[in-house]
DNA sequence: TTACAAATCGATAATCATTATCGGAAAGGC
DNA sequence: GCCTTTCCGATAATGATTATCGATTTGTAA
């Protein structure tokens, strides 16, 4: 459980005021790793800040994305999923149930030869399919 | 370089019929591998089919994904690009001039232990950066 | 050919995530 | 305390995508 002022304190070291919002949205990103979209964690923190704008969700998560604290999950199409920056890994989305789960992957083994001479920032990998739940309940139901 | 006939051919074996704007659409991404995006198909083809709706090359697309006779290219947050469905290969999209390339990369390689029981249908490798032409561009402008 | 049913197409409106704008509030320096 | 800067929040605007539904075309059988 991450505290609030280890939170403060990686905004600090990023040159990012820790506002209240900003910590607020961080702490949640990194205590609860859903890969929540921007109206999950607005929702989420309504009931404590009752005064939250969802513009400031928005603009708090560019901030963070652009100070490398947290990650834009994009493996759904119409929506973006956030989650707290930490070891790099892949992402798995149930086309079902479109719960997204993590697994460890290291792009750095994919060969990149043919990108010679480009500068790469980000290397993101997504599968997609049907999870073993959700298999599951399908099967039940067909019996 | 497709022919149409062949095009309509591809079109009757997954159990489409072959209607002229179905034909024209794959058509332009069979020969034009340039992950165009919907608006980018629909203004392609204006000229040839004056009477061609976006919802029909929305609607058309849908039936050609579903049919994996093309695949979607979800690089780009807030468009949908499109390819015809060949091997599988990894994209990259330039953050500079948007342009998107493809790159050879084995996603079956990935050890997916971890998703033991999932079953999976779908596995994109999306990286990002600035392409060779961009950075040569932005070195020179700076001198 | 004619008539009818099914599939397909196209125009319009609706949806919804995201972005832009801008006035007001809070924070920080002097 | 005053002023400047930064930040926040409400509202409106944008734009890709989807839904709707009538019109057109296609396929089929007499």
């Amino acid at each position: 459980m991450k505290t609030n002022s280890f939170i403060a304190g990686r905004l600090r070291e990023s040159n990012i005021k820790p506002s209240p919002q900003r910590i607020k949205i961080l702490e949640y990103l990194a205590n609860y790793p859903c890969h929540p979209t921007v109206d999950r964690i607005y929702s989420a923190l309504l009931p404590d800040m009752p005064t939250l704008s969802k513009s400031t969700v928005y603009n708090t998560l560019k901030i963070l994305r652009d100070a490398r604290l947290v990650r834009e999950v994009t493996i759904e199409e119409n929506e973006v999923h956030y989650e707290y920056a930490i070891k790099a890994h892949g992402h798995f989305r149930c086309l079902d149930c479109g719960e997204i789960y993590d697994f460890q992957a290291d792009a750095e083994e994919i060969n990149t030869d043919e990108l010679r001479g480009f500068y790469i920032t980000e290397k993101d990998i997504y599968f997609k399919g049907v999870c073993g739940q959700c298999l599951k309940r399908d099967n039940q139901t067909e019996k």
